[in-house]
DNA sequence: CTGAAAGCGCTAACAA
DNA sequence: TTGTTAGCGCTTTCAG
């Protein structure tokens, strides 16, 4: 067994409070038994138990993060982020891989009501009631990261999608694209579907472009494998296209790869504009012009943001949009040098 | 604040020995009274406190892994497997990012310690004699995770790299490739830098191949920008090299990146072969071929037989190379067909 | 079948 | 400056 506080005292002759007292930095005691019981600390090799500390402060300094997908490159710099303040601050933190399962995503919720985790960082996906009520019940503060909530009043830390996706698109509109189309996401996903299609749309139309149901496919996900399949369908749906914009990195790389396989020259014949700005993004060839999420900023801000309303130096938690930038390399081509 | 035990009984008019043996499934009660309880559970709404239980059982159903950077694509799906066996077994995950920082990992370790992790998954990196101390002091079970050690007795779960390293160049040289050359890890990585180079190295030896030190470029690390700078080098050193060996993936692509830009045609006139098969091996053009690490099994073992060791289901916890294989893809040509 | 009570390791009054 | 003591919420003998 680990030596205890009470094996701490015993060997330096003084009370277990004492031996607190010291340990925790309070007021109290003399230099001379600082030093005994200092001595009797490292004589035994002996670390608090933050169980026990735990138990007693209503404390456990560990807080939960849910993400759909935690092996994906999107989550995981968000993890890195938010892992980092946690740490600066004082916390441990526990992941969660929801797999998108609601049922899976309440029993996270359940342990880590259990687990009397002091905060909670909910990640990517739509807050559902059930999860909501959860929240309630746990009375410990929640963020969301790059993600809101239509239904429900949480505090998030995200970029705005309908100014990133009208961004994007008018960065094609502004190299003399005039047929665009868009890759996008789900009509259902209330988060980075619909704000995003919607900016691509407004834009076109800020600037009197053609805009009409073709000239965006939709898909279910936001995969490298949906950009590659949709490609073809968008060309299809819209023959003279020179330029797209795609919902997510993964698809615009989807739909690069497609393009490469069809013989169509990236940027030369069609330009493409991704969104995340994932490490792939300069990975690939030609690299890829993106909307830069700033990904690890966003969960070292939660992080912060949270560790502030669980020390209680913040009360009220305040939503945050977060600033993209776009980054400009090789995917997307200037048809004004022409 | 939540409802205890306490309160529970109250409310059913039991003691909280009788709500704490049916809360636990232990025998000894009428289903009469069973169903008072439940009841008072349910409508108060009673969740048993894990840190309490912990104190007690000694056990917090909680482990920790230990990652050099956990936005890396590598630990990330490696991180998911992890994930994925320690939920099954009951288990919680806290995630540590020591950035291979010799302090913060052992910051970390101590803060694992005081919580009283039930074991500890660590992963890709070198096991310093200051961690095995810390492993032996904390009297839990321990698990290396696509790493070894040399020097100290640890049970791992990883691909044997000179194998891996021996039958990609191989594959290489089964394609007709005579002017093979490596783009290769850290001399003083006795991980994944050394097996590696040794294993391209008797491959070459053992196809009676031509070999010297101009044959492999060292680097720090395993970075796409390592990869993209090596090419250039190693060109110099080996003019009509035809093929490539990679020693990871993200350098393979920074390879190809580079080959791209030097007009250089991926496949038509330089093979390239990785090592990892990281999501993004299907991403790029041409798509990587490359020795697969099975990174989420890998996770996904080691934290099974973690469970088992903590459970003591296991008593010895031996040791296991996971199986890898050679997907065939698009990066590598064979020479044969001219 | 059920309850009283001890105690896990620690903190925080309250005394001395 | 120090020690005593009462819990935190729970499990687990040990009686009844």
């Amino acid at each position: 067994m680990n030596p205890t506080i009470k094996d701490v005292a015993k060997y330096a002759n003084v009370s277990i409070a004492t031996v607190s007292r010291i340990v925790n930095g309070l007021p109290g005691y003399s230099e001379d038994t600082k030093k005994k019981v200092q001595e009797a600390i490292e004589a035994l090799g002996y670390q608090p138990n933050a169980i026990a500390r735990g138990l007693i402060n209503k404390r456990t300094q560990t807080i939960g993060v849910l993400f759909p997908e935690v092996s994906g490159m999107l989550s995981s710099e968000v993890l890195e982020g938010v892992e980092n303040a946690a740490h600066d601050g004082g916390f441990s933190v526990i992941v969660c891989n929801t797999t998108s399962s609601g049922k899976r995503t309440v029993k996270y919720l359940r342990l880590l009501q259990e687990k009397r985790v002091d905060g909670i960082i909910f990640a990517s996906e739509d807050v559902k009631e059930e999860y909501y009520k959860i929240f309630q019940e746990m009375k410990v503060p929640v963020l969301l990261v790059s993600t809101a909530s239509s239904n429900y009043d949480l505090p998030f830390v995200r970029v705005n999608d309908f100014e990133g996706a009208f961004q994007a698109t008018e960065h094609l509109i502004k190299k003399g694209h005039k047929q665009i189309g868009m890759i996008g996401g789900s009509k259902n996903d209330p988060i980075a579907g619909v704000p995003r299609m919607k900016g691509f749309k407004e834009a076109l139309q800020k600037y009197s472009l053609a805009f009409s149901v073709a000239h965006i496919t939709t898909n279910e996900g936001y995969r490298f494998q949906n950009g590659k399949e949709s490609l073809p369908v968008l060309l299809k749906q819209l023959p003279n296209m020179t330029a797209l914009f795609a919902a997510s990195d993964e698809m615009a790389i989807g739909a690069m790869s497609a393009a490469h396989q069809l013989g169509i020259k990236v940027p030369e014949e069609l330009s493409i504009i991704g969104y995340d700005n994932l490490k792939i993004a300069e990975m690939c060839y030609p690299a890829l012009t993106t909307v830069s999420q700033p990904l690890k900023d966003m969960g070292q801000t939660a992080g912060e943001i949270l560790v502030k309303l669980i020390k209680g130096e913040e009360k009220e938690a305040k939503s945050r949009y977060m600033p993209f930038t776009i980054v400009e390399r090789q995917s997307v081509c200037d048809l004004r040098d022409k």
